[in-house]
This record gives structure tokens, sequence and C-alpha cells, in this order.
DNA sequence: TTTTTTTTGAAATAAATATTCCAAAATTGA
DNA sequence: TCAATTTTGGAATATTTATTTCAAAAAAAA
């Protein structure tokens, strides 16, 4: 028994979710990837084996097992029961109906197809899970910032780039942080308390950003952060944090569902901006 | 192999009611229970062991087996990979009641609703609207490129940022010409003809852009072209473009569904090199 | 009713799956 | 840097789970 131990863990997901994040940090290395994937992959972990998850997971099954001992599970078939409990008594979907008789004849087409169901699932999610009064409270902070400076890397750098374009485009000054981690750095160190950091930031997490996220909440300065689970360590400190997560498709992931809270939380700051003046 | 023999059965669950429903009345009677559960209980198939279902549908676990051979499966296993397919993919119910309790009503909702109406209706018509033969040569001809090249000014900016991250990633090599005006025409002077212009551009069209697929085109090097209109100046030329129209919100149009394009795109293309070597 | 065929359930077997154990690797602390 | 501790992956094991077999029961045919 490693790291948690003689606490009851969760019987049902819906609680699994908190608790993870809490217990997060506490976790070895190969342990966080596991709770990342898990909370990303509930249905595979509900519907295979151990052998064929992990392998998804890219650990081995002993680590499986240990994960789910860890945190407090008989072992992993235990853990996976609380999984399986989740997807039971969903509403037979109608929307998949449509997909399977659809000819799977072009392959390209298919791609396409696969892409933009996820994309449109993303969405959904994304609208029913979205917490309001978090969108209300950022776009708020946003709204009155002097200054609104963004950062983000890999994956998260288009979101920025939108941002940038559509904040400008609403008259709201905004400075991308980039270049050199050691800039960046030194860069950040500069904002003021009435100024204000947007961090993006999705799984693989790279320290970078994180870095940043400290230097201002040390300093300060107001953050918002927009991750795709709250178990990212920008989504750690108790700052305002917005959460996405986009659907996988043989291992991509889009940012369609990103894009659109993006472009959501820009235009309420702006339109909040408006009201103020 | 008692009644039905040698009739593949259906590998999709929605293919499988209409068909047990005729082939029911030549089952056995202990069968018939079996058949009538399994449509009932769908769940239960998926997410049990024989054992377990067995008992609640009142049969013993032989007879499980043996109604899932006699409708045509190998086994039991893989009828249940059968009923288990159709949970996958279902968007995932989650802790959606706790997420409700947060006050709904306010205007911040509505406006991410209205966002998020419009992204998927945008993919949707991507998906229903979108050129197989198009998608499907403009990969080939990524797929083919020995470096590709990106252009793309404004809102086409987190694009062209976003199929720099996914192509090198897929191990591509790519060039994304940004600076001074004059200054990315002379780099795009200097794309040999095994090379691609891969190049993005919405309204209102910067003269820009189009300027740098003429040189293209002069000089005979391929161009594939990204835009949201026919009307757009990079899609006059007889070359290939891609067309992704974003709806668009009180004057804001998003980028979800022009995201989901890109990525199938450069997925295509990486699925079509790994082929080609 | 008797005989033949089909269907069924319980136990035996085969297959797979999860779990444990241990040595190697990585990490942490001094 | 080196020693102590933790973490990890792979192989061995134990357990569970699916499948097959076979004799008894039920149904159908004579």
């Amino acid at each position: 028994m490693t790291a948690v131990e003689a606490l009851q863990p969760p019987r049902a997901y819906s609680q699994l979710k908190p608790w993870l994040q809490d217990h997060y940090r506490s976790l070895p290395k190969r342990l966080q990837n596991v709770a990342v994937f898990a909370l990303h992959n509930p249905e595979v972990i509900a519907l295979n084996t151990v052998a064929v998850i992990s392998a998804q997971a890219q650990v081995t099954p002993s680590t499986m097992v240990r994960f789910a001992k860890s945190i407090g599970y008989e072992g992993f078939t235990d853990m996976q029961s609380v999984f399986q409990e989740s997807m039971r008594h969903v509403p037979q979907p109608y929307s998949q109906r449509l997909t399977e008789l659809a000819p799977p004849s072009e392959s390209e087409e298919t791609v396409l197809h696969q892409f933009s169901q996820a994309a449109r699932a993303s969405i959904t999610r994304l609208e029913e899970q979205a917490d309001g009064h978090a969108i209300r409270a950022a776009s708020s902070q946003i709204a009155a910032a002097r200054t609104i400076y963004l950062a983000g890397q890999g994956r998260a750098e288009p979101v920025v780039t939108y941002l940038h374009y559509t904040f400008v485009k609403l008259g709201m000054q905004t400075v991308v942080l980039d270049g050199m981690a050691s800039a960046m750095a030194d860069k950040t160190r500069m904002i003021q308390p009435d100024e204000l950091l947007l961090a993006i930031s999705f799984s693989p997490y790279t320290a970078n950003t994180r870095e940043l996220v400290d230097i201002c909440l040390k300093a300060g300065v107001k953050v918002v952060a927009l991750t795709d689970s709250t178990l990212s360590p920008i989504a750690q400190v108790d700052d305002l944090h917005l959460e996405v997560l986009e659907q996988e498709v043989s291992g991509f992931r889009g940012l369609s569902a990103t894009m659109c809270l993006a472009l959501c939380l820009a235009v309420e700051a702006g339109k909040r901006r408006a009201e103020n003046q």
C-alpha cells in the first residue's frame, strides 16, 4: 500500500472526480498519468480489461492495479465497478443509431465524421458542465483588467492566438507572453496588480505555464486559468479556473469546444467592459 | 448449434434488435426469454459477467452461452462486445446533477449556449457539405510534400498555429510564414516545386495571403487553400480549396468547425504519409 | 404409451483476467 | 555524490469467468 491508505474511496463516480483532485498531488508520476487518463476516459475503464486499458493509458497492468489500490479500492475490479456504475442507466443514445447506419464507405468522410462527432460531443459537454459562476467571474476579472496577458504553449497556443485576436478586435489591450522560458518569466514579473494573466494549459502539462501562474499569484496579480481538467497543475491554485475537455479520436484532441469557450469568454468580457464605461 | 445457423449475426446493436425480432419465433422457449431480457436490459449484458446476467435473466450460464451461439456469435464474449459497443461514446452524463445546481437563467449561460449552438451547427454543416474528393486530394498533396508552408493572418492565424503544432507532432516538416508582408513574400519565393503552400484565409480577406498564393502558382508550387467561401480571392484560382463556414453570433465568428476540419486534414495527411512509407 | 429428438442444467474444463511478488530503475534525502 | 526509499515493469500465480460436456428432463413424433 503506497500513498493514501485506510481512507475509504468514493463509491460513486461523481465523488471520485473531486476526490482525485484532492489526492492527485500526493501520487507518484505514473499514477498521476493514470489518474488523468481515468478522468478523461471513464468509459474505457468501465468497458475493458486491465490489459487493454493499461495499454491505452501507456502503463503496465501492475500500475493499473496499483493505482486502484493506492486510492483505496480493494483492487482494479473494485474500482472498475464504480466506473461501470456511472454508465448504468444512461438513456440509450439516439445519435449513434444514425452513426451506425451511415455507410462505412469512404474512409475520408468517416474520418471527418469521427472528428465532427467528437467535436459536437465536446461542445455539448462543455455546455452542460460549464460552471456559470466561473465564467461570469472570469469575464468580470478580465473586463476589469487594464491589460490582459496571455500564456499557453503547445496545443494551447492556438487558443492564445485566437484570444489575442479577439480581445484586440474588442479594443482590449492584450499582450502575448512568448519566447524563451526565462524571457517569459521576466515579462511576467513586470505584470502589475491591476492587470491579469489568462493562462491556458492542457495535458500533458508543461511546467512552464505553471511557473508563470505562480509568479503572478505571489505578486498578487489576478489569474484566470483555462485547462482540460482540474488535475492540471495550474488549476490547483485556488484562483479562477475554467474547464473544457475535448473528446479524443484515435489519440488526437481537437480544439472545437475550447475555441467555443474562448470566444464566449472574450465576448462576455467585452460586454462587461462596455457596460462599465 | 440449434436454430439459426451459418447466418452472420449483426455487429451493431441497432441492427441486432430488428434481427432478433425476426428470428425470435424459431428459438426454443428459454432462449426466447433470454432474447426478451437482452432487448430490455442491454446495459446489463454490456457490463456484467455471464453468471450475474444469467441469474438476472433467470437462466443458467450455459443457456446464456447457448443463446449467443444460437444467434450466430462465437460465444457469449463475442456477443457482449456488440452490447458494449452500443455503450461506447455515449455522452458521459458525469456529475451533471451537481453541475446543474449552479444557478441557471443568467445571461452568461445563454451566451455560452448561443455560441455552442452556432458551433455545433457549423460543424454539422461542414460534415454535410464537405467535399470528400477535395479533402482526399488535399491530404494526398500534403502527404506528398517535402515541406509544408503555412500562411494565414488575423482570424486564420490560430488555425495556422494549430496545424503547425499537429503536423510537427505527426513528424511532418512544417514552416509558418509570418512576419512583414515583404519578408513573407521573399520566403514564399524560395518554396520549391516539391513543397506545398497551405493557405488559410477568411473574410474580410487580406490581400497579403492572396499574393503568396499567386507567387506559388506562378512558380508551379502546389497550393491547398482553406477558406470560408468560394468568393475568397484565394479560392478563385483553380487549385485545391476546402470550404468551411462558421455561423455568426452577434457579429462574432468562432473557429470550432474550422479547427475540426484542420485536424481532420492533418490526420488524414499523416495517415497517407505513413502509408506511403 | 413408447420412442426419438430436442432442450436444459449442473458439473468439469479451458481460457482469460486480475493480482502478487520481486528485482531493477528511478527518485529522494543526507 | 552516495545511500535509503520509493516506484515501476515483468513474470509467476491465483482467481475469476467463459465454455464444453454429458446426463436428465421435456417435448414431439410414432
